[in-house]
Parts: structure tokens; sequence; C-alpha cells
DNA sequence: TAGAGGATTGAT
DNA sequence: TCAATCCTCTAC
């Protein structure tokens, strides 16, 4: 079952960030299903130094923040790393959450073969990695969720789980705001990135 | 147009 | 603790 559109369309993106905890994210890239579900989440908005898009400030990057709710914004980090967001709220207003892990349920295999490096039970846990494991490049920015190479399902029993908030992470330059507990994730879950 | 720095990661 | 690595943005 897709997550509803308007989902992501609402004004308060910490709240669309703690309940895409226990969905599920998909990728069907070089014709191989990957996925799992989401166990960690970041949010970040236009009100905030932490966010690209802080005070409204529209670039060529930022763009795709001020699209449709449920659009992915995918951008370059370190020189090395594509790192997968959700846009959410209304067009014009920017604000996203950032996937920061999963727990690994399809392709497992596959996932491997694409991070020959990478430990089998840390496939997934890391923004950087989740998205090489899932095939997610900046090819996908700007694209819908609702699309036949990426798409999010709704949550199950993982649902039920405890959230944890707490401070988000490498954001030190955003100052005050660098202290916002807009970090979010599973209790207990062990493909939660570590600090 | 040059230069600094980054929503990370794995090795040392 | 540090290098890899390249795109983005700011300042000149």
């Amino acid at each position: 079952m897709l997550l509803n559109p308007a989902f992501f369309e609402r004004t308060d993106v910490t709240q669309i960030a703690r309940e895409l905890l226990g969905c599920k994210l998909f990728t069907k890239i070089d014709n191989q299903l990957t996925g799992g579900i989401i166990v960690e989440t970041e949010a970040y908005s236009y009100k905030e130094r932490g966010c690209h898009a802080y005070n409204m400030k529209r670039t060529a990057r930022t763009q795709v923040m001020f699209g449709k709710p449920g659009t992915l914004y995918i951008y370059l980090c370190y020189g090395m790393y594509s790192l997968v967001n959700i846009v959410t709220n209304k067009e014009d207003v920017p604000e996203a959450v950032l996937i920061r892990a999963i727990e690994p349920t399809e392709g497992l295999d596959f996932m491997q073969t694409r991070c020959a490096k990478v430990k089998i039970d840390r496939l997934t846990a890391g923004p950087g990695k989740l998205t090489r494991a899932l095939g997610i490049t900046r090819n996908l920015n700007g694209i819908a969720l609702t699309s036949d190479l990426i798409w999010i399902e709704k949550g199950g029993q993982e649902s039920k789980s405890v959230i944890v908030s707490t401070t988000r992470i490498g954001i030190d330059y955003a100052g005050d705001d660098a202290q916002l507990p807009w970090r979010f994730y599973l209790r207990g879950n062990l493909w939660v990135s570590k600090k």
C-alpha cells in the first residue's frame, strides 16, 4: 500500500519524519528490487540553519525543495555520497525529510554486490550507504516518489516501536539550530547509523 | 573565476 | 584523526 500523496503535504515536517519510521522504502533499479524498513530520519525546514534552503534560499540545487511534496531531493555530499530526502509541505515551502537508515528486507544479496566492501550487517546503516545499496543516484533528483523506480509503502508492526528523538548529525555549522531534536529513530533497532 | 567547505564513510 | 572527492556557493 503506497503512502497517500497528502501524507507529505502536511505542514509539520517533524511529524512526517516520525511517521516515516516503520514505512518501507523500495527501489527497482537495474531491474533489481531492493529496499527495507525506514528506521532513522531527520527533518529539515527553511526556518532553521541546518537546512540548505534556510531562509527560503532558492538556488539551482535547492530548487527541488520548493517543488511538490513527495518529490525526491537528492544531492551529492562530500563529493562521494548521494543523500536522499523527501520534499514535504506545500509547493514553495522548502522542507524535507532525510532518510538516514533502513533495515533491509528485499534484495540483500544484490545490495551486497553494490557495496562489496561494506559489512553485510551495516549495508544500509547510514545515509550514504543506503543510497548506494539501493542504487539511488542524483539521476533520481526531482522525480516523484510514486514512480516505478522508487516508492514508499505504509508501515507494519514496526510502526508501533518506540521513537527516540535527538539532535541531528553533521550540522555543527547550524549554531543553535543544531540543538533541535529533529533526528528520529526506532529505539533498539540494529540498523540505526551510529554516531 | 578561484577557493573554501560540506546533512559521510572507512581506514589509520 | 584523517583523507577521499567533487559539487555548490560566496567573494572578488
